[in-house]
RNA sequence: GGCCCCUUCGUCUAGCCCGGUCCAGGACGCCAGGUUCUCAUCCUGGUAACAGGGGUUCAAAUCCCCUAGGGGUCACCA
C-alpha cells in the first residue's frame, strides 16, 4: 500500500517579481514535500486571473528567481529542464482553465448555491461608503429572492440574456471551523463572511474559487501560505463543503492548511517597493541640503528624468519605483532589497539567501556539538528536518545586517576557485561591462586580487570596489584630494620616494613578503612608524587611504605599474 | 471599528506541548580589549529579554484568566 501523497503549491499571481516574502512561502512548501520524499510533490500554479495586471514577462521572471533559488518544481510552467514529468492536471495557468471554472460555476448554481448578481461597481462602492460612514462593516446582503439550495431561474435567466452580472456564492448559515496546523483551530461565526464573488463581470474566476477548484483537481493536500490568507480560508472550506467532482461526484476535500507567520522591515512596516522610493528621496534630499547648488532640475539632469518627475518625487506624491533607481546610480544610493531579483542583483548567494529565510518563522530546534544552535544549513538539510510543528507564530522582521553577515560567513567559507566561478557567473549577468575588463585580466594577477578581496566581501559586488584600484590604468588613478592632504606632506612625499626607490631596486617580480620588508625598511631609516610609510604609499599607489595591505597591493598591480603611478603622483605636485 | 492571529535580549530565535536541570542558551548587532600600515577578516570578553497583572502549585518563561500592545483582514486584487 502506498502511503498517502503529500502534495504542496506556490500559487503566485504573475503581477511583477518573486517578493522576498513569497520566496520564503514557496520556500516552506517546497521544504514540505521534499521532507515526504518521492512521495511529495511541489507544484507551481501561476494564479493570472486578474487580466489587468498579469504579464508573461513577471511569470517568467518568478519561475527564474525560483529557479535561482534552487527552489524547483515537479509539476508546474516548464522553464528550460525545470519542471518537466509534469503528472496530468494542468494547465498550470489559470487563464487557461475558464472552461473548468465554468463548468463548477453553473454546477452550483444548479444546486442553488451560486446565483448571479447584477449591482454594479459603483452601487457597491456607494453602499460601502455609507456604511463606512455610519462606523459599520459593509456586509453583501443577499437578495431576498435568493434562497440557497434553490436554483434561481429568473436571475441565470437574466444572467444567460447576456446582462452584466457576476455571481456570487451563497455562504451557509452556520459557523466555519478552521483547523491550522500551526494556529490551531480557528472559529469564524455563522454571518461573519458574507456572500462573496466567485465568477467576475469579465467571466474570470475570482482568487477564491479559483484556488479550491484547482487544489482540489490538482491533488493538493497541504496549503502553506502567508497568515494575511487567514480570513480568506472560511470562504474556502465552505467552498469545498458545497462543491462535488463533476467526475465521479466525490465531495471536494479540505486539505490541511498551515498559515505561517509574516515578515516585516526593522521598522515594522511591510516590505515593500515602496521602501526604494523613500531611501532614494531621503538620499536626494540629503544629498541638497549638504550641496545648495544641486537643484531638482540638475538631479533630474543626471538621472537623466524629467525635471518634473523628480519634483513630484521629491514631494512624495510619486513613488515610482523606476525614478527610484534612475536616481540611485548617479546619486550612490543603496536601495533597499525586497524582491529576489534586488538580492540577486547586490550579490547575495541563493543558498544564503533560502538560509535565512528558513529561519523567519522556522528552526530546527537544534544544538551542534559545542552547544551553539544550528543556523547555518543548506537545502538538503532543510528538507530532511522541515517540519510544520516547528514553524512559529510570531511575525518576523527581517534584519538585513544579519543577511549579510550570512552571506559574508559563506564566501569567507569558499575556496578561491569557487568564489572566482561565483563572481564571474554573477558579474557576466549584472555586471558585464566589468566581467569583460575582468576576464581580460592575466589570470595569476586575477586570482592575486581574488585572494586578497575575499574577507573583504560581503557579497559578490564588494569584490568590484575592493579591486577598483587594480582596474584603473596607471594614468587614470584618481587622488583623492583628501587623502593627499593628509598623507602626501613632505615627509610624507619624501617616504614615497624612498620607497619607489628601494622597489624599483627589488626588481619587477618582487613579492608582497619582500615590499613589506621595503616598508618597513624605509620606516626604520627615517625612525617613522610603520603608517608613515604606508600611508604615503597607499595614496601614492591607489589614491586613496583604504586598500588591502600594502606588499598585497603592489604585488597584485605588479611593481612596474606601482612605480608608474608613484612617478605620477610625484610629479603632480 | 467588526472579526481573527500574535507577544522570550535592539533583531532572528532555543527553551514552552511533558512546570524544577533557566538568576533563560545561541546567532546577528552593539560595546570593550587583542592582532594590525589603512580597510576588512580573525580572536577574547561584555551588553541585553520571559509585555503587565492576577491565579494554580512546594515550584511557572513553561498551566489558567484578565489587561495592554502589535499585526492581519474587511474588493468584480491575489
Amino acid at each position: 500500500m502506498n502511503p498517502e501523497p503529500i502534495v504542496t503549491r506556490f500559487a503566485p499571481s504573475p503581477t511583477g517579481h518573486l517578493h522576498i516574502g513569497g520566496a520564503r512561502t514557496a520556500l516552506f512548501c517546497w521544504a514540505f514535500a521534499r521532507h515526504a520524499g518521492p512521495n511529495g510533490r511541489f507544484m507551481i500554479r501561476i494564479e493570472d486571473t486578474d487580466q489587468a495586471r498579469s504579464s508573461d514577462e513577471s511569470a517568467r521572471g518568478i519561475l527564474e528567481d525560483l529557479a535561482w533559488l534552487g527552489i524547483t518544481w515537479d509539476d508546474g510552467p516548464v522553464l528550460g529542464d525545470i519542471g518537466r514529468g509534469s503528472r496530468p492536471v494542468g494547465p498550470y495557468f489559470q487563464a487557461q482553465r475558464l472552461d473548468i471554472y465554468n463548468r463548477y460555476v453553473e454546477h452550483l448554481g444548479r444546486l442553488g448555491r451560486a446565483y448571479p448578481a447584477f449591482e454594479t461597481a459603483d452601487e457597491l462602492d456607494a453602499a460601502r461608503r455609507a456604511a463606512a460612514a455610519q462606523k459599520k462593516t459593509f456586509k453583501y446582503p443577499r437578495p431576498a429572492d435568493v434562497r440557497p439550495g434553490e436554483f434561481n431561474e429568473a436571475r441565470w435567466r437574466r444572467a444567460a440574456a447576456g446582462e452584466p452580472h457576476v455571481v456570487r456564492f451563497a455562504m451557509p448559515p452556520e459557523g466555519i471551523r478552521v483547523h491550522d496546523s500551526i494556529l490551531g483551530e480557528v472559529k469564524f461565526a455563522p454571518g461573519e463572511v458574507d456572500d462573496f464573488v466567485i465568477r467576475k463581470a469579465d467571466g474570470f474566476p475570482t482568487y477564491h474559487f479559483a484556488v479550491v477548484i484547482d487544489d482540489e483537481l490538482m491533488g493538493v493536500t497541504h496549503v502553506l501560505r502567508a497568515q494575511e490568507h487567514l480570513m480568506n480560508t472560511p470562504r474556502h472550506v465552505a467552498l469545498q463543503q458545497a462543491l462535488t467532482r463533476t467526475d465521479g461526484g466525490a465531495p471536494f476535500r479540505t486539505p490541511v492548511y498551515a498559515h505561517m507567520p509574516l515578515i516585516f522591515n526593522m521598522d515594522g512596516g511591510k516590505m515593500s517597493k515602496r521602501d526604494k522610493a523613500k531611501a532614494a528621496r531621503a538620499a536626494l534630499k540629503a544629498a541638497m541640503q549638504k550641496d545648495p547648488a544641486l537643484t531638482p532640475a540638475l538631479a533630474a539632469a543626471r538621472a537623466g528624468l524629467a525635471e518634473s518627475a523628480v519634483a513630484e518625487f521629491l514631494a512624495g506624491t510619486s513613488d515610482a519605483v523606476e525614478f527610484a533607481e534612475a536616481l540611485a546610480g548617479p546619486f550612490a544610493v543603496a536601495l533597499p532589497e525586497v524582491e529576489v531579483w534586488d538580492y540577486r542583483r547586490s550579490g547575495y548567494l541563493p543558498e544564503v539567501i533560502t538560509n535565512f529565510l528558513a529561519l523567519l518563522g522556522w528552526s530546527p530546534g537544534m544544538k551542534s556539538p559545542d552547544g551553539k544552535d544550528v543556523e547555518k544549513f543548506d537545502m538538503e538539510f532543510l528538507a530532511r528536518h522541515f517540519s510544520l510543528e516547528r514553524i512559529g507564530r510570531g511575525n518576523a522582521k527581517f534584519d538585513r545586517v544579519k543577511l549579510l553577515s550570512f552571506n559574508a560567513d559563506a564566501i569567507a567559507a569558499m575556496t578561491d576557485d569557487r568564489f572566482s566561478e561565483r563572481f564571474q557567473t554573477w558579474a557576466d549577468e549584472h555586471e558585464p561591462e566589468f566581467a569583460r575588463r575582468w576576464r581580460a585580466l592575466q589570470a595569476p594577477r586575477r586570482s592575486a586580487l581574488l585572494r586578497l578581496a575575499r574577507p573583504r566581501c560581503k557579497t559578490l559586488r564588494d569584490l568590484i570596489r575592493v579591486v577598483e584600484f587594480a582596474m584603473v590604468a596607471d594614468e587614470a588613478v584618481a587622488f583623492d584630494p583628501a587623502a593627499v592632504a593628509k598623507h602626501l606632506t613632505p615627509p610624507g612625499r619624501d617616504a614615497l620616494a624612498a620607497f619607489a626607490q628601494r622597489l624599483r631596486a627589488l626588481g619587477p617580480n618582487a613579492d608582497a613578503a619582500a615590499i613589506d620588508a621595503v616598508v618597513a625598511a624605509v620606516a626604520a631609516e627615517r625612525n617613522a612608524k610603520l603608517g608613515e610609510v604606508a600611508q604615503p604609499v597607499r595614496v601614492g599607489i591607489t589614491g586613496g587611504t583604504v586598500s588591502p595591505p600594502l606588499g598585497e597591493t603592489v604585488a597584485a598591480i605588479g611593481v612596474a605599474s606601482a612605480l608608474r603611478r608613484i612617478e605620477r603622483c610625484l610629479q603632480a605636485r
